[in-house]
DNA sequence: TTGTATGCGTTATCAG
DNA sequence: CTGATAACGCATACAA
């Protein structure tokens, strides 16, 4: 007896509606998507029945006659880093708005394959994604599966919808700035080259180092590191630091890096800014806390919400072009450089 | 010609399989579901047309048929709020290790209701949030949906399905501890008070503040906004640094409203903790990052992580015990408190 | 082992 | 304005 009455309650479809109020299902869908194709009092009889019975449609079949899901899957990187948490918060926003599910995957450059198969059985109307490598196999898959997909922070080789800062330069202006603040040294923690932003941010700050500083870069003063051994890297720092005299710095590849490197610092008995300097790049939101205040290199806009627009825009509008954004950046100088 | 192979090859259906293949569609189906069943070498020969075709199940239509989709909604608080990323990152990754894909809302306290709707559209599993007010309407809503649902952080008159803090005696273990080390003065900021949290933790701060300092809570003391303005804000807090003599310490309802008493505070000119003490309430990862170093109380668990545990058990097992936990804290002694 | 037929909850087309 | 009816893509009971 109350079971029965739950299932109506609860689980209500157009047909019991439709039951109801002694109309056809077709016109209790009409109700719901033309209103105006159905008769004022048909109408308000339906509606009656769909509050009664507290009717809610069900998507997934909709969905399935529509043959689109309304739904984004965002391929995130872990939520540890503050960029992450900056662009999924703008990216979960702009889509809700405009009437998209988020479906939200946290990934660690590992074990991804599977979360692809898993992300692309939904069929989402989209994929949005920043952990992608510079060659990566899945381009080609998204390419063939022909969904939408936009990635942001990095890019593949093939230069494919993509939205990023302009790395190289970034680093490049990192590296200037630290040299008119007359650093003599400069130490970089970055990540893996297999992947677009680490690739260029090092290269624009190698070039650039090597350039200004008229001198190569000693393979003792940087790391490239997939995930950061912080014991491996205190040692290193360390050596770095005793072995060279005068103004020092880190310039790490990313904010979060750095402000994981202010607490290694800290921890080291070093303090920032007075004994070394330390700088970023991304410019999260967290980096403008005073209690952090981190000098660092970024771009004004969020590259995520950017990439979520141009997503959904050719969602949208079915468009073919190429989703190609290098957004330039500058130096937002704060605390930890003096 | 191009754009009907690409048809073929992306979205091909289990129809499309069975052609290539020369078998029904329901061999197809048998070849996904119970591949045991169906014939060694028949099952080659569409094992081969999948590939070839691309063929990738569509996980809606699988839905409707199954009638259950696999997915749980997530309605979160902001991520500028810290906890908030927190408990996504715990709940996201145990859900997605489950097999469940997690649909992410972020909301404000506004607009809620809306969230509710287009989540409840898309039939989930399972319904986990952190949003609700302790007179929430959306409660009777739920359980007559019959839908499985778990609030975290905040919790319902009806004490149905939630996890949360001792909220009551964390408030009043930081105002216990302010005591012992001999602050004179009190100033409390919170939030609303129709939200559980807020609620019991003012409950508990007024009752021992009142019962160790012996006199009533002076209003101009405290603070209970919805939205947090920091200009009104700054000056009671002003006022009341001036007004009292002695050792002064900010009591936050939260570590969030605490990490953002931290940038006010400095902006203020009043170093802390030297000339006022800053407790927040939750323990975030971020509070323990040494530039910040908050003071504050909390639990040894992730509330969201229990609550999600909880949740896909229920589901599971079809369970129609009550969910509730109400975790014990400690003091989390830090740099904020002197 | 395999195929046929049916239903899941919608939307849309076509008659009436 | 309204009611049948055919998809949408898949899983499964029932036949063969």
């Amino acid at each position: 007896m109350k079971k029965n009455k739950k299932i109506l309650e609860g689980r209500a479809s157009s047909i019991n509606v439709a039951k109801l109020a002694k109309v056809s299902q077709a016109t209790v869908s009409r109700v719901l998507n033309h209103p105006d194709k159905v008769g004022e009092e048909t109408r308000n009889r339906v509606l009656k029945a769909i509050e009664e019975l507290k009717y809610v449609p069900n998507q997934n079949a909709r969905d399935l006659v529509s043959g689109s899901s309304k739904v984004i899957t965002l391929i995130s990187g872990p939520l540890e880093n503050p960029f992450f948490v900056d662009s999924t918060a703008s990216i979960v926003h702009f889509a809700t708005e405009k009437g998209y599910k988020v479906n939200i995957y946290i990934v660690d450059d590992s074990d991804i394959e599977e979360t692809y198969r898993q992300a692309l059985s939904n069929r989402p109307d989209g994929l949005i994604m920043s952990c992608i490598f510079y060659d990566d196999p899945i381009i080609e898959h998204l390419e063939r599966l022909d969904i939408p997909f936009v990635t942001f922070n990095r890019r593949h080789r093939q230069k494919l919808n993509y939205v990023e800062f302009d790395n190289y330069s970034a680093a490049k202006q990192a590296c200037h700035f630290l040299y008119e603040k007359q650093y003599d040294s400069i130490f970089w923690v970055g990540g893996m080259l297999d992947v677009s932003t680490f690739k260029y941010r090092f290269k624009g700050f190698k070039d650039t180092y090597e350039e200004i500083y008229q001198s190569t870069l000693n393979p003792l003063d940087f790391m490239n590191k997939k995930v950061i051994d912080y014991n491996m890297l205190r040692e290193n720092i360390w050596y770095w630091y005793q072995k060279n005299p005068g103004k020092k710095a880190i310039l790490a590849a990313t904010d979060s890096i750095a402000i994981n490197l202010l607490s290694l610092t800290k921890e080291m008995g070093l303090s920032c800014p007075d004994e070394v300097g330390i700088i970023g790049i991304d410019n999260v939101e967290l980096s403008k806390h005073p209690y952090i205040n981190l000098t660092t290199v970024g771009g004004a806009q969020n590259l995520g919400l950017i990439a979520i627009q141009e997503l959904i825009y050719t969602i949208e509008h079915q468009s073919n072009t190429n989703i190609a954004y290098t957004i330039s950046t500058q130096i937002f100088d704060r605390g930890t450089i003096k």
